[in-house]
DNA sequence: TGCGACTTGGC
DNA sequence: CCAAGTCGC
């Protein structure tokens, strides 16, 4: 009986549960398609569009060029293709965000109801068996429960219990896939190349699974052992630099959790920490939707923000004259992808020194990160904030100059993305204003004053605590 | 129910 | 040393 797989946060062939059951649904006539969704692709920046669309193409490739193209919504295009390919199924890898869990029941209802079909689908067509299986998770969101049942609102004890639920060993990769070509669409294809034209892109990894998998292979061998420690520190190379591969499903997380099963130390321990994290944000996303653009938690409601136009634009552009906020405000637009503890500490700007509501950066980070995922991204700028689990604590307020002497202890990474500071000998690069020459080449004075400011955060925090 | 524990800091 | 609320058991 033909099956129709439809691709979305999976783009890969490794380790797909969705796709082994598909294949073994179909018996033959499998055909796998990928859908340019207006919704998605309109919806984020052309940043993110233009990595979903390199991933979209390795994906193909992988797949011997079968890969059914097709744009437009979903709940027409899918039952368009399963008419024209007469499948009883369609097998998908289930989806848990908000936006796309609720395009999946719809699209499924119209399934069940033998009633959806595009243009030439058969008047009252059979019922379409929908199948999910797996998630782009090692433990599927919302599975992880405390002791009464109820889901986690704090990390630590989540991941506790997320590790002692495990996960399955990685599915087999099918050796060979024979797959039902269907013609493909121009307008599909015409999508892509003008995500992957834009003049102004960032400078973005090779995508695809093995691209994916040959950065992991080297990260293994060349940054575990010191993960723990080089993790934070930006001027190293010192991350696995997968999350953009994550994000897309080049590769699905039991597999590096598999990997790292072998090792012992504290590298392969801290890496499947933060893979907990990213499990855990998408666990309380799955059990607080509107947690994503709106305060997880109320205690801070009463608030007071600022919309400093011409402040959250030098924020943005890398000009608010504090060297390491600037440096990883110019990471991200350079290259898609901003070191972690540049995305704290420019956070913690945005929303402390200018006293800016954090949906503001989150939405400038979702447009800019080729990783950016709306679960650890908004939950991530709630922490900063104080509104989210295991909130920071509100009088927690970075101070630029002493993050970037801890962990850009040489200036290097200053220097590497902000070259008015390039003539600036170790870590004077974060204080020009004690350098004679500190201006020079034009950088920008501070735009704010971070003790001034800090002070004033707190009284904010003080008086809304009230 | 009481109590230990809590990613990432600043001064 | 400050600062603090709340989660989880």
């Amino acid at each position: 009986m033909p099956a129709l797989l439809w691709l979305r946060r999976d783009l890969r062939v490794a380790d797909h549960p969705a796709l082994l059951a598909a294949r073994d649904a179909a018996d033959g006539e499998l055909a796998v398609c990928f859908v340019v969704d207006p919704v998605l692709w309109e919806g984020g920046g052309p940043v993110r569009r233009a990595w979903l669309a390199a991933s979209v193409r390795a994906v193909a490739d992988k797949l011997g060029g079968r890969l059914v193209l097709r744009a437009g919504d979903p709940a027409e295009v899918v039952p368009a293709l399963v008419s024209e390919l007469g499948a009883t199924s369609v097998h998908v890898t289930r989806e848990t965000t908000p936006t796309g869990a609720q395009r999946d029941r719809r699209v499924r209802r119209l399934l069940e109801e033998g009633g959806g079909g595009g243009a030439g689908a058969p008047a009252g067509g059979a019922s379409v068996e929908w199948v999910e299986t797996g998630t782009p998770y090692a433990v599927g969101p919302g599975l992880v429960r405390n002791g009464s049942g109820d889901p986690y609102q704090v990390f630590t004890p989540f991941s506790r219990a997320w590790r002692e639920h495990g996960w399955p060993e990685p599915a087999a990769t099918p050796r060979s896939l024979d797959l039902v070509e269907l013609p493909a669409e121009a307008r599909a294809e015409k999508l892509l190349d003008e995500a992957l034209a834009d003049d102004d892109l960032p400078t973005m990894p090779d995508a695809g699974e093995d691209a994916a998998l040959r950065r992991w292979r080297h990260f293994l061998d060349d940054g575990l052992s010191d993960y723990a420690s080089a993790r934070d520190r930006p001027d190293l190379d010192g991350t696995s630099r997968l999350s953009a591969y994550l994000k897309v499903g080049a590769v699905h997380p039991r597999s590096l959790l598999a990997d790292l099963a072998g090792r012992r130390g504290k590298g392969a321990e801290t890496y499947a920490t933060e893979l907990a994290w990213r499990e855990f944000y998408a666990d309380v996303l799955h059990h607080h939707p509107r947690s994503a653009w709106r305060d997880l938690r109320d205690g801070l409601a009463g608030l007071r923000y600022e919309e400093p136009e011409d402040a959250v634009e030098a924020w943005r552009t890398g000009r608010t004259g504090y060297p390491v906020v600037d440096a990883g405000m110019r990471q991200l637009l350079a290259v898609g992808w901003m070191h972690n503890r540049l995305r704290m500490i420019t956070a913690s700007f945005l929303t402390k020194d200018l006293h800016v509501w954090w949906p503001v950066g989150a939405r400038h980070f979702l447009d800019h990160l080729v990783d950016g995922d709306l679960a650890s991204n908004n939950h991530g700028w709630q922490w900063v904030a104080g509104t989210g689990t295991d909130a920071a604590p509100y009088f927690r307020v970075f101070n630029p100059v002493t993050q970037g002497e801890k962990f850009d202890p040489d200036g290097d990474y200053v220097r590497r993305w902000v070259p008015e500071l390039a003539h600036l000998p170790g870590k004077a690069a974060h204080q020009p204003w004690n350098h004679p020459d500190g201006y020079a080449h034009g950088y920008p004075q501070r735009i704010v004053d971070h003790a001034e400011e800090r002070r004033e955060a707190l009284a904010r925090y003080e008086a809304a605590r009230r």
